[in-house]
DNA sequence: GCGAGATAGTTTCATATGTAACTAATTTGG
DNA sequence: CCAAATTAGTTACATATGAAACTATCTCGC
């Protein structure tokens, strides 16, 4: 095998120094030390933590409201939604104008879970950011900012 | 609803500014762009690119190697593996010295498949990074980097 | 050299997920 | 007004995933 030779020639992916890669690998650790805050404890899944979050900062969302603010699929919000009523931490009432539409908010159940869950949540971020310097933290809101900004545009023009 | 007030003491999880919601967005956005170059044309999945990403950089891999190497647990590789063989991409052969160990490898088939995937991938990548200046790309790298660090000590003591 | 424990990898099972088809309600154009 | 198209949300189906149990092989200590 020409090996050599042919590596040279040949695009190098190297897994390690691939941003797509280690951007994901970063993210799911994220996630999951996060997760961690609530799925023990309340038995919460992402999604379900997710439309909480959103829930507990601007009630009467519709589902589909939902969907838009956390990036998620509506059959994913209409599961989580469910499993969410069905545990009384949501309260999911028929718009009064629009039938097809349900308002969504915490009940009180949910909203004390999330007043627990949320300082959690904002002080794990405050001690992962604490690896950076106040600089740093800047830079990467920014370039955060401009690599969604980027894919944002790719994934109009697929190619 | 004295919601001024109670805003006010509370602390604010405002998901559209929470660090660990913007990085799972974004990297779930790239990741999807990156799979779109092999999933349609040639029906791979996320796992399965992974492994022959690594495979294509180094071949006799063991399953456990290559799970160490791209993050994934081991039932995920032996599953996107087994695919992979029945696909005659990948080849497996038995570890001569250790009977439990499978050594793997691309086959002809596999790695034109690499050859082919991979400048795509890069280019992606490039065109990604291009939103960035050549100074936000080194820092883009340091971030990730100290954030890998930091969050990988929470997971060692949750809490 | 043999029994206890460790390791590589697979299988099983229960659950999660995405796509597409569906129902119900609303809007729009004639 | 009312048929056709649109929209909100749910359901069904097929596939993906993760945890735990399992099989086969190997290593270590005696």
């Amino acid at each position: 095998m020409p090996s050599d030779a042919k590596t040279l020639e040949r695009a190098r992916l190297d897994l390690e120094r691939f941003v797509p890669y280690k951007l994901s690998v970063l993210s799911n650790r994220v996630s999951d030390a996060i997760a961690r805050l609530y799925s023990d404890r309340f038995g919460l899944t992402i999604p379900e933590w997710r439309i909480m979050a959103v829930l507990g900062q601007t009630s009467g969302l519709s589902a589909r409201d939902v969907a838009v603010r956390t990036a998620m699929d509506k059959v994913q919000v209409s599961r989580a939604v469910a499993s969410l009523v069905e545990a009384k931490r949501v309260i999911r009432e028929v718009d009064e104008s629009d039938a097809r539409v349900s308002r969504l908010s915490l009940s009180a159940r949910g909203r004390a879970i999330y007043d627990e869950i949320a300082p959690l949540a904002l002080h794990l971020e405050d001690v992962l950011l604490g690896a950076l310097t106040k600089e740093e933290r800047r830079d990467l809101d920014a370039i955060m900012g401009k690599l969604a900004a980027r894919i944002g545009k790719l994934d109009v023009i697929p190619g």
